[in-house]
DNA sequence: TGTACATCAGTGAACGCGCGTTCACTGATGTAC
DNA sequence: TGTACATCAGTGAACGCGCGTTCACTGATGTAC
C-alpha cells in the first residue's frame, strides 16, 4: 500500500479533498468526521495525517477546492449564455437537491463567518470573484465600483434564494423561490436603482 | 434551590432558551454544548433536563425564540419607518459585528436546511411571514402572489448580504456591501421586473 | 537481469477529551394539620 | 401561628460514545549494486 507510483501521492490527497470539499457541503464544517471521510475516499482515519498537519488544514484546503469547482462551472455557463447562463446555473434546482456539488457559499457562509480571519479572506476573495464576473456580463452604465457592488448584491441574492429554497419542504414554493430569485436577478442587472439610503 | 414560586420554573425555562437563542446565532446550532449554555444561564447542566427531553427539543423552542425576536423587531421598525425602516433596520453594522442579537436566517440557514423536516417548516413558515410582512409594505402594483415572492427574494437579497458582510475582513467592503444591500433592496421593491427566465 | 535494501503511504489500536444523557442526592419552599 | 412533611428544581459524579490525533507497524514499490 506505499511507495506507488510518483504522482500517486498527491492523487490520493487529490481525493480526499473531491470528497471533503463534497461532504462539506453537503454536511456543514462542523458535521463532518475524519474517519468517515477517509471512508468515503477508500482509506482508513489515521493515513490522513500523511497528507494534512490537522483537520483545520483540509478545511481550508477543501474550501478552495469547492470554491474552484463553482467558480469554473459559473464561469463556463458564463462563457456560453452570459449573464442568463450563469443566473440558470447557479439556480439550478439539481444544485438545490444537491447541496454537496453546489455552491460553497450558499452551504457555508454563516460558518465560515465564525472561522478564522486566514479562512474568512480565502472566501471573501472567492467571492469577489465570482461577483466580479457577474460584474463583467453586466450590461454597461454606472461606475466601475458599483458595478462589482451590484455583481455583489446579485451573488447575494441568488445565494440567499438557494439557502430558502433548502429550508422550503413544498416542493412547489421551493421552485418557486428559485423562479422569483432568476427573475429577480435579471431585474436587479437591468434595472437603474434608485437613490442611496442610509 | 428548588419549589419556588409559582412561575419560578417557567422563568428558568424562558432564561435559558433566550440564551440558547443567542448562542445558537453567534456559534452556530452544532457548536453549543449544553454545559456551556446552562453556564450561560447561571445552572449546571444537570438541570437542562428538567425543562426539556433532550437537546434536540431545545434547539426548536430557541430557534422559535430567535424568530419571534427578530421578527417583532422587524414588524416594529416597519410600523416606525415603513419598508426604508425595516431595510435599515435589518442591515444594521451591528446586527452585522452581533450575530447572536440579529437574524437567525441569517445565522443559520444552510445548517437549518440539514435539520429535520418539522424544523425546516417552522422556519420556512417564519420566514413567510418575513416576508409577507416586506410584501405588506411594498408599493401597489403586481398579483398578491408575485407580492408575496418578491418580499422573499429581497429577504433573500438582505440575508444574503448580511451573510457576506459578516466573512468580509475589511470592514469598508464589508460596510459597502450593507450599504449595495439597502439600495438593492429599494430596487427590488420600487421598479418593475423584466420578463420571466427559465 | 536478479537480488537486497530503504522508503513511506497506508493501517488500525490506543490516547485524552468533551459531548449528551442519566441518576442518586440536596435543600428551600409550599402545603397540611 | 407553628410544626412536620412532601415536593421537585437544581446539583454534580458517572455512563458510553465518537471525536482529533499519535504511533508502532506493514508491505508494495523504487533504487542500488
Amino acid at each position: 500500500m506505499a511507495r506507488y507510483s510518483k504522482s500517486h501521492k498527491e492523487e490520493t490527497k487529490r481525493n480526499i479533498l473531491i470528497h471533503a470539499a463534497r461532504r462539506f457541503r453537503q454536511d456543514g464544517l462542523a458535521a463532518v468526521g475524519l474517519r468517515s471521510l477517509m471512508t468515503d475516499a477508500g482509506l482508513t482515519h489515521g493515513g490522513f495525517y500523511a497528507h494534512f498537519p490537522a483537520r483545520d488544514a483540509l478545511v481550508i484546503e477543501a474550501l478552495d477546492t469547492a470554491l474552484d469547482e463553482i467558480s469554473g462551472l459559473l464561469s463556463r455557463a458564463a462563457t456560453e449564455g452570459g449573464l442568463t447562463g450563469l443566473i440558470r446555473a447557479y439556480l439550478d434546482p439539481h444544485l438545490r437537491d444537491h447541496p454537496g456539488l453546489g455552491c460553497a457559499a450558499a452551504s457555508l457562509a454563516p460558518e465560515i463567518a465564525r472561522e478564522a480571519p486566514t479562512t474568512q479572506s480565502r472566501f471573501a476573495a472567492a467571492v469577489s470573484a465570482t461577483a466580479r464576473l457577474i460584474s463583467d456580463h453586466l450590461p454597461p452604465g454606472g461606475g466601475e465600483c458599483d458595478r462589482l457592488a451590484r455583481g455583489r448584491a446579485i451573488f447575494a441574492m441568488m445565494m440567499g434564494s438557494m439557502q430558502l429554497s433548502r429550508t422550503e419542504p413544498d416542493p412547489a414554493t421551493s421552485n418557486a423561490i428559485l423562479q422569483t430569485a432568476r427573475d429577480g436577478a435579471l431585474a436587479l442587472a437591468h434595472l437603474p436603482w434608485p437613490e442611496r439610503i442610509n
